[in-house]
DNA sequence: GACCAGGTGGGGA
DNA sequence: TCCCCACATGGT
């Protein structure tokens, strides 16, 4: 991504002050992020978000928090390291990614007033951004990880995941580096209580952005939507579902859409009071208004789940 | 104990 | 193309 411009945030000493569009909420975005007790890349404590940032040529320590409800403070904090950090626009831009701050969401909340699914979701939630994985394993390797098992068992097993392949700074974890897990074998990765499968996508999926084959760039660089779909669903270990997943969370192609996730069934039986899922035809039908918005669609339905 | 989890690949009709 | 099954384990 390209540096965010000068007048969207100011540097000052020790601390950072991002300046958010007017559909931002902190607290929206805060509640997102304490929805799992069992998060490991980043802690929440009275209203701040404390995480590493791993970036070009360092990893920062910082603390979030609210200035305002639209003015994010970022607070460098380390006990052992400079806090120096030599580049604090990629500290912004990455914030600014991270939270999507780029995507206009007015026309969005407009489609979404007249919209029987979206109308309570986006009243209630309110300057709740798609809250992206920019990593790219990360993304791929926690779409892989959540496949066909319930999200807290995910968590748990991300978590040892993490623990004992990524690194620790100070008690913040950087996501294990895809170099490291392209070179394991799958019984490297016995203790991690999931299928042989996933941890051969895994180490499979680690080798192809090792070796250049598979990137962010690459991805960003398809002809359109479609194309970046297929280039993820040749690989193995990555159906329709995961695919469109890691487009929503990290490519932020705002029309992806994981038509066949239980999330987005269970929220249209929820705001529908079904009894039984909806059938792919009915989800298509209602998301014929979502065109363009599917990626934000998916993400306010699936709020309404906790 | 059954059935379902933020699915997918592989085999067979 | 579509259907069926195995997959490992936790939650309910």
């Amino acid at each position: 991504m390209e540096t965010i411009p000068q007048d969207v945030w100011e540097d000052e000493h020790n601390r950072l002050r991002i300046f958010t569009p007017e559909e931002f909420s902190f607290k929206e975005n805060l509640n997102y992020l304490s929805r799992s007790a069992d998060e490991c890349m980043f802690d929440i404590l009275d209203e701040k978000i404390y995480r590493a940032l791993p970036l070009k040529n360092e990893t920062a320590l910082i603390e979030m928090s609210a200035e305002t409800d639209r003015i994010i403070h970022v607070r460098f904090f380390s006990n052992t390291t400079p806090e120096y950090i030599s580049d604090r626009a990629e500290v912004a831009t990455y914030i600014w990614n991270w939270f999507d701050l780029e995507t206009n969401l007015q026309p969005f909340y407009q489609l979404a007033k007249n919209d029987p699914l979206l109308h309570e979701p986006t009243a209630r939630f309110f300057g709740l951004r798609n809250v992206g994985l920019p990593n790219l394993f990360e993304a791929l390797a926690w779409g892989i990880i959540g496949q066909q098992i319930n999200l807290s068992y995910a968590y748990t097993l991300k978590r040892s995941f993490v623990e004992k392949f990524g690194d620790q700074v100070e008690n913040y974890w950087l996501f294990p580096r895809p170099e490291k897990i392209a070179r394991l074998h799958v019984e490297d990765l016995f203790d991690l209580k999931m299928t042989a499968r996933k941890r051969e996508y895994l180490i499979g999926v680690a080798k192809l952005i090792t070796n250049g084959e598979l990137s962010k760039a690459k991805l960003l660089a398809a002809e359109d939507f479609k194309t970046a779909e297929t280039m993820l669903t040749r690989i193995r270990g990555i159906g329709p579902w995961t695919s469109n997943y890691v487009l929503m969370r990290c490519l932020r192609y705002p029309s992806a859409f994981p038509i066949d996730d239980v999330g987005l069934q269970n929220a249209f039986k929820l705001m529908l009071g079904y009894k039984e899922k909806p059938t792919k035809e009915e989800i298509r039908h209602y998301a014929k208004n979502w065109q363009g918005w599917e990626t934000y669609a998916t993400f306010y339905l699936w709020r309404m789940l906790y």
